[in-house]
RNA sequence: GCCGGGAUGGUGGAAUUGGUAGACACAAGGGACUUAAAAUCCCUUGGGACUUUGUCCCGUGCGGGUUCGAUCCCCGCUCCCGGCACCA
């Protein structure tokens, strides 16, 4: 026992004794509502970040609070072990990327410990495990199947000089992010899984689950869904093996009239066939392969100049049957819609500056009144809504009545008719890399695409592999892996090289952790007792990959037979990102982090040029390590303890909301620890020589208030928890009590009166039970040290007496139209004729009133009295 | 451009159903204790004015509106953050 709060000593003796009971396993139990609660499991790079311990210390707050209300919580954690960096790794540090990332595991999982999270570890999962991959080896084989994967070529960002495919994320300014060679577009083959089968069911959900607006939005706008009409436009002498039409989608089928050119994407086959067919395929093809050049980025890119070249090649207007040309123009994408547009020159801005700028007609179709030509009037195309002009027998229609009526005259004439597009594509899952799943497939000479037998699966990743980074798919290398007998034929044949995007192993280990140790099967009963997720929490950034996937994968598995569930996370509550200032010199300025001596927790980082002290400077960024304004959250546990550190996260900011590092914050938060300890320690003797029956009816004055208070806190602290998800609000709560305790000690009066300690005792157990699942070391420490047994966290979530938390006398605030002027302590049931009398007694009421009459006299019971003159 | 979210003291934030704006902290200033420091405790702290210890005025991004009463509801703006973007 000690006087001092010393919160290292006890929470690594605490942290053994969790672990020596098994507190934290959990094991199916019928008898009690179950609760599955899940936040993103991390990336094993090595340590866990600043951002890692404020989504796991909001789950672990929630989790042990579920508990303690008699749920049965799954709260589990693993890795999600494959992926880039295991192969950086492997290249800069010559470790086999298996090696380093077991190692990496084993280091967090101490760190996690360290911080005190209760997670069952027995579910503990890494998901590059072949037992692990084994099962999603095997769904791909029933998509395969089932026609839902499958092989196609696309276009994708490719690295000439390291001879590989890039994501994304990996082209910087239109440059490799490696070796900074220029990208370019390429046409590759790779598997796809066809996501877009369940666009509509993806899209319909989001009405339904209870996730922040901002995530659903995005999800709804990546989806894309947009209605509108499929038009087929008849060619004029087509080219030899193509149709005689050209389809093109279209969300205002009203001003198909108006079509008096048609633009074509510039990789369009078409484009370069009717090119080929009247002598200008060399114009078309030098503008296809200067297009192609154009990376995503510079599309993107302000000042980007629309334009395009003519194929020699016209198709006719179904309605006006006149004769329009066919361009190829940049601005046309080929993967959305069907790569061809009907161009409208009058109603679409884009179509509008195409025609004037290679003086294409220009026609009215859709008028906003009677006289206005809108078009003519402003230099502009008009894309508001009207009535429809030069367009035969619809014309006078209302532009949305004639959406409707021409899209079905298509249909009438087989010419295409109502339709619906999406933004949404098909999920690329080939990557060239090693750390992944492999795919389950055998190319076979004679019999094409094989899958793996199942009986075969897992397909282990060979272990012997060199990795440099460059020449492709480094399994290629690996002849053994490569070279294999066909299963259909016996030839010879080769393995598929490509491995898995590694958003599929992200996509399904939530249901795998109901069952982790089932060996004999994907999934057991198990699954459908836990799933859905009852809360999911994790960062924002994921909300649209991660999150759609997931969503895919639970109904391709809910389809497949292996689960029940439509949906995987019920509720979801993304995280605010943890933001630090950055550093600056007073002689050199503002500094990135290469040119910083990082400094401990609470000291000052130093300039590495002239070793000077550096000063704060905002605005408040990200932690990275190249701005150097990262810190170590061991270095922080070590210092102030991880208690301290948990209590800090939750008090500085609602958990949706970002969050400032504070340097001086935290030591606030250790301050208000430190009071907690003392209010008990130093009192210990008194605290646990009280009796335990005592009648709080009996309490007077300010003991009944402190009694009061805690009644409140308690309602407060939950209801913060349970209802609002604000711990920051309920940190405060409990800091209140905290003080009315201490003010309570210094009242020698109140100290004297012999109901005093058994009060006190009874503030102190129940504030270490609403303290404890956010400081669960301190809490079971003081417990413990007052003479209780067992650990709090397998204790009930204290109740409050509901008639306590009245005041006998409110504040009733006085306002003369509208402002307040006086206040009165009244009775807390005092009728509302009373009051109305105490109102208009008030001298200063009287005062303000004047002799001015009285309009009307507002009463809000509990509340205030308005007078209006 | 479209969609979503936001703006409250020196700072983080609070105000739960339209009812005392600024809870709880941090920082700052003053004081007590101490040889001193640390730690701890107490006081002050939105702005302004005055007949200066208690009273008045202003104040939740800006301008209007509804209401007895608006940080909260409505209309019109500004700025910031995030997402998507030649999506036909």
């Amino acid at each position: 026992m000690s006087d001092r709060y010393e919160p290292r000593r006890i929470e690594i003796g605490w942290n053994e004794k969790w672990n020596q009971a098994d507190l934290f396993r959990v094991v199916e139990d019928k008898s009690k509502p179950k609760y599955y609660l899940l936040e993103m499991f991390p990336y094993p790079s090595g340590r866990i970040h600043m951002g890692h311990v404020r989504v796991y210390t909001i789950g672990d707050v929630v989790a042990r609070f579920k508990r303690m209300r008699g749920f049965n919580v799954l709260h589990p954690m693993g890795w999600d072990a494959f992926g880039m960096p295991a192969e950086n790794a492997a290249q800069a540090a010559k470790v086999h990327p298996a090696k380093w990332t077991y190692s990496n595991i084993e280091a967090m999982k101490a760190q996690l410990k360290k911080i005190g999270y209760s997670y069952d570890w027995q579910r503990e999962l890494a998901t590059c495990d072949p037992r692990y991959y084994k099962w999603e080896q095997l769904v791909f084989l029933k998509l395969l199947k089932k026609g839902q994967a499958y092989r196609k070529k696309s276009q994708v960002n490719y690295c000439p000089d390291c001879e590989t495919v890039l994501a994304n994320e990996q082209v910087e300014q239109g440059a490799c992010w490696r070796c900074g060679q220029e990208v370019v577009q390429k046409e590759q083959w790779g598997w796809f899984l066809k996501i877009t089968d369940y666009a509509d069911e993806l899209l319909e959900w989001t009405e339904k689950l209870d996730w922040p607006e901002r995530v659903l939005t995005m999800q709804r706008n990546w989806i894309g869904k947009s209605h509108g009409a499929a038009i087929k436009f008849p060619i004029v002498d087509p080219p030899q093996g193509f149709e005689d039409k050209v389809e093109v989608f279209t969300t205002r089928p009203d001003t198909v009239y108006g079509a008096t050119f048609m633009s074509l994407a510039a990789e369009h086959p078409l484009a370069l066939a009717l090119a080929k067919k009247n002598g200008r395929e060399a114009q078309v093809a030098e503008f296809q392969s200067r297009v192609a050049k154009q990376n995503v980025n510079e599309r993107i890119a302000e000042g980007f100049v629309k334009e395009g070249v003519f194929t020699g090649g016209y198709c006719t207007n179904p309605m006006t049957n006149e004769k329009i040309p066919v361009y190829a123009a940049n601005f046309v994408l080929l993967e959305y819609g069907t790569g061809a547009v009907m161009a409208v020159p009058g109603h679409d801005q884009r179509d509008y500056d195409f025609a004037v700028k290679y003086e294409l007609p220009i026609v009215e179709v859709v008028r906003p009144d009677k006289e206005e030509n809108r078009i003519t009037n402003t230099g502009e195309a008009y894309t508001g809504p009207g009535v429809l002009v030069n367009s035969g027998p619809f014309d006078g229609l209302d532009f949305e009545t004639a959406k409707i009526k021409i899209a079905e005259h298509f249909a009438e004439r087989d010419l295409g008719g109502p339709t619906i597009s999406y933004r949404l594509r098909d999920w690329g899952i080939s990557r060239q890399r090693y750390w992944g799943a492999p795919i389950p497939v055998i190319h076979c000479p004679k019999c094409g695409v094989v899958p793996v037998p199942e009986s075969d699966l897992p397909l282990v990743l060979p272990e012997n592999v060199e990795i440099t980074g460059i020449g492709g798919s480094p399994l290629a290398q690996v002849e053994e892996f490569v070279k294999v007998t066909c299963p259909s034929c016996g030839g010879p044949a080769r393995r598929e090289t490509d491995t898995m995007d590694t958003f599929v192993e992200s996509s399904w280990y939530f249901d795998r952790y109901a069952c982790p140790d089932q060996d004999g099967a994907m999934f057991d009963e198990r699954v459908d007792h836990w799933m859905p997720v009852d809360q999911y929490i994790g960062g924002i950034e994921h909300a649209i990959l991660h999150l759609l996937y997931a969503r895919y994968w639970t109904k391709v598995l809910r389809d497949l037979g292996y689960i029940k569930a439509d949906e995987p996370f019920m509720r979801l509550l993304t995280q605010g990102m943890v933001l630090r200032n950055l550093w600056e010199c007073p002689t050199h300025g503002p500094l990135r982090g290469d040119k910083i001596v990082p400094a401990g927790p609470g000291q000052t980082p130093r300039c590495k040029h002239c070793d000077s002290p550096l000063t704060a400077t905002g605005p408040k960024e990200k932690m990275s390590k190249s701005k150097g304004n990262t810190l170590d959250p061991e270095e922080l546990v070590d210092l102030y303890g991880a208690d301290t550190v948990r209590i800090f996260y939750l008090f500085a900011a609602p958990p949706e909301k970002e969050m400032d590092w504070s340097d001086e914050g935290i030591q606030g938060a250790q301050r208000f620890l430190s009071r907690v300890w003392r209010l008990a320690a130093e009192n210990l003797e008194d605290l646990k020589a009280t009796p335990d029956s005592w009648d709080s009816g009996l309490l007077q004055g300010r003991l009944k208030d402190l009694y009061r208070k805690l009644n409140q806190t308690i309602k407060k602290v939950t209801d913060e928890i349970e209802e609002r998800w604000h711990f920051n609000t309920a940190v405060a709560a409990i800091m209140e009590l905290v003080n009315e305790a201490y003010l309570t000690l210094a009242d020698e009066k109140a100290k004297a009166d012999p109901l005093f300690w058994p009060l006190l005792r009874k503030v102190v157990d129940k504030l270490l039970l609403l303290l404890s699942p956010m400081v669960p070391h301190i809490a079971d420490e003081l417990h413990t040290m007052l003479g209780g047994g067992g650990f709090l966290l397998e204790q009930p979530w204290p109740g409050y007496d509901p008639e306590a938390t009245q005041a006998d006398e409110i504040v009733i605030v006085l306002q003369v139209n509208g402002k307040v002027r006086a206040q009165a302590l009244v009775p807390a049931d005092i009728a509302e004729e009373e009051l109305e009398k105490l109102a208009l007694e008030n001298d200063r009421i009287k005062k303000f009133k004047g002799d001015k009459p009285i309009k009307k006299l507002v009463v809000v019971p509990g509340r205030l009295v308005n007078v209006v003159v």
